[in-house]
DNA sequence: TTGAAAGCGTTACCAG
DNA sequence: CTGGTAACGCTTTCAA
């Protein structure tokens, strides 16, 4: 009854089951079903594809066989046969860029087998050579690009290939293909004016690493070109910190941005859930939140509300954004759908982590 | 350059790119390099999959004709000839039920692109005649199984029909099939004596709903009955209380808790970030983590660090869990590796929601 | 409404 | 070492 305490590494040598027989070999196929109904396997092909051109009661019939033989199609033939795979995939980068990535995949696959496709996942960062393979492999009909830069060679790729794909984010020039993506831009500035209305002059932003804006990563540049901006009309200054998105680095560019400005009284943060490290800098300084400092993030609400306080948020539907993405390619597919930018308005949820700012002078010391 | 504030839905009727082109209809074939290189499909099939017998002449001069033209190999049809799919899938139920569920699909998926097998995810529960389908289908050489319950129906398919897979989880019987498990049953009986060992005599277990248990979900009756027999061990008051893995009712059966048990000093959740319900009670009853209740959940290390204040954990290495499972299905497929049942020591992460009972009779009393 | 046969792009066996 | 050729299991004309 007892478990076993310690790893138990059972390397039983066992005789294996039979898994080297080729996988296929004892299945059922079209041909038998033909034979066993005495019909002709293009008959039984029709069947299972559902055309019309069949007499109801050959279909009976034939159907009546198909479930006593308990016939099951062979995808992979079919897919060959057919031409077409009724696959997806997600590009899903190794890279440590972007935010709330995971979600875009669940949303991605819900699409996709709402549509009866299958998914496929590929992580880790895709060659030039690697992408034309997948395009040449006819594993997918589609494919789902994320981490979208103003100029991408993925993106140019693929136009120039004529691969179906759609965007979660967007390029400078985007015509002719369909996208999801946040609108930064209008995000960042609705953050900041609302700060501004609070009363907070002094509002930072706790942007993605140098590296990602010179490189043109799109939530990178647009975030913080629109916060230059709107610094610039409402007259604050422009407070810039820049951090891997990794916890300590985060906090570390916390606790510089504070030795620099001791009087802020905002950040904006454009980390995802490793926004968890400006609290711990805040925390470790003693100031409090919101009362000391308001921070803001784009996040997921699920992972703003694990948070205390409350992390307010630019909401990032990354889930929604991956079905929205899955959706649109499966619809380009099927040849029904038209090209889509989808820029959702940004929604700001102000949770407990954002509040008026404490009169400048009542503002404790740090520790 | 003022990007639109609101949603855009460009349905641009647009001229579509070809994509209703059979998409292999115009790639360059094995075929195509045979003749070009002026050698048959089959040399050019040995080349390509590095087998020995060929003149290194012929290999190099086919090699440059392959790059010259840009050949990359029609998968689909690889795999329909082979046998084979170097595929492998992840059955991620929709249930609500268990536990850190999206690192497994980033183990499982990194795992995958190590051995250069390709990653299927297949979410949504999947009903018999579906699994009998996507083993027939040849889609995957081997599938993933988690959210085992004791005696499981998907097993014993799978076992029946000699389809190879993994687990995460296990059921009462694991002979012959490879698994990767959590020790719910010493993750629980050490958390316990670590909290008694601390001075904690009143200690709850927020357990998993009780049709979990009564359906025979692994993780939930290993848990609860190990907490059974660790405080009848130890000689403490049972207290158990059950909640839907949602923040909401996690909160709630939390209050509920504190309400029959005003005294009790400690809180161990099976809740994974919905364990921030038990948090938000505490906060709500002015009660303090930990000097009031200390607060122990199965969690990942990421996911545990957002809690404030941080949330000691039976650490849950999913991602891991995830590689694991990954890597020991391939390794079965590839004829290596015989059957592991991996189930790794708990670990024990105290962070600051642990601490010593405060004296009983300091408790606040709740507002 | 049905059947025969020609692929789909590879792999793998068997001769040479 | 190399080339023919039969699968792989299904879809899809084309005729009947």
């Amino acid at each position: 009854m007892a478990e076993s305490v310690t790893m138990i590494l059972a390397s039983l040598p066992v005789a294996l089951p039979v898994i080297n027989m080729k996988p296929t070999a004892n299945d059922v196929t079209i041909a038998d079903i033909a034979q066993a109904a005495g019909v002709s396997v293009s008959t039984v092909s029709r069947i299972l594809n559902n055309k019309p051109d069949v007499a109801e009661d050959t279909r009976r019939r034939v159907q009546a066989v198909i479930k006593e033989l308990g016939f099951t199609p062979h995808a992979q033939a079919q897919r060959l046969a057919a031409g077409r795979s009724r696959a997806i995939a997600l590009l899903f980068p190794d890279a440590q860029l972007s935010l709330m990535r995971e979600e875009f995949i669940l949303g991605a696959a819900k699409a996709a087998s709402d549509a009866a496709y299958t998914f496929y996942l590929m992580t880790s960062t895709v060659s030039k050579p690697q992408l034309a393979a997948l395009c040449h492999s006819a594993l997918t009909d589609g494919i789902i690009v994320m981490e979208i830069h103003l100029n991408d060679w993925r993106v140019n790729f693929l136009k120039k290939t004529g691969f179906p794909f759609v965007m979660i984010g967007r390029c400078a020039n985007n015509a002719g293909v369909s996208l999801i993506d946040m609108d930064f831009e209008q995000g960042i500035a609705q953050t900041i004016e609302h700060l501004a209305g609070l009363g907070h002059r002094k509002i930072a932003l706790l942007a993605l690493p140098g590296e990602a804006y010179e490189h043109g990563y799109g939530p990178a540049v647009r975030s913080q070109d629109s916060y230059v901006k709107t610094c610039k009309r409402l007259g604050l200054p422009r407070i810039i910190a820049t951090s891997n998105d990794v916890r300590a680095q985060v906090s570390e560019a916390t606790h510089k941005l504070l030795d620099r400005h001791p009087d802020l009284t905002a950040i904006v943060s454009m980390h995802g859930d490793t926004t968890i490290g400006v609290y711990r800098a805040l925390q470790e300084r003693g100031l409090c939140i919101p009362d000391d400092v308001s921070v803001i993030a784009f996040i997921t609400s699920r992972t703003a509300e694990l948070f205390t306080p409350a992390l307010g948020a630019i909401d990032f539907p990354a889930y929604e954004f991956g079905y929205q993405a899955g959706r649109m390619l499966i619809e380009r597919l099927n040849g029904s759908g038209a090209v889509e930018h989808i820029i959702p308005p940004p929604q700001l949820v102000l949770r407990r982590s954002v509040a008026e700012p404490r009169n400048a002078s009542g503002r404790r010391n740090p520790a």
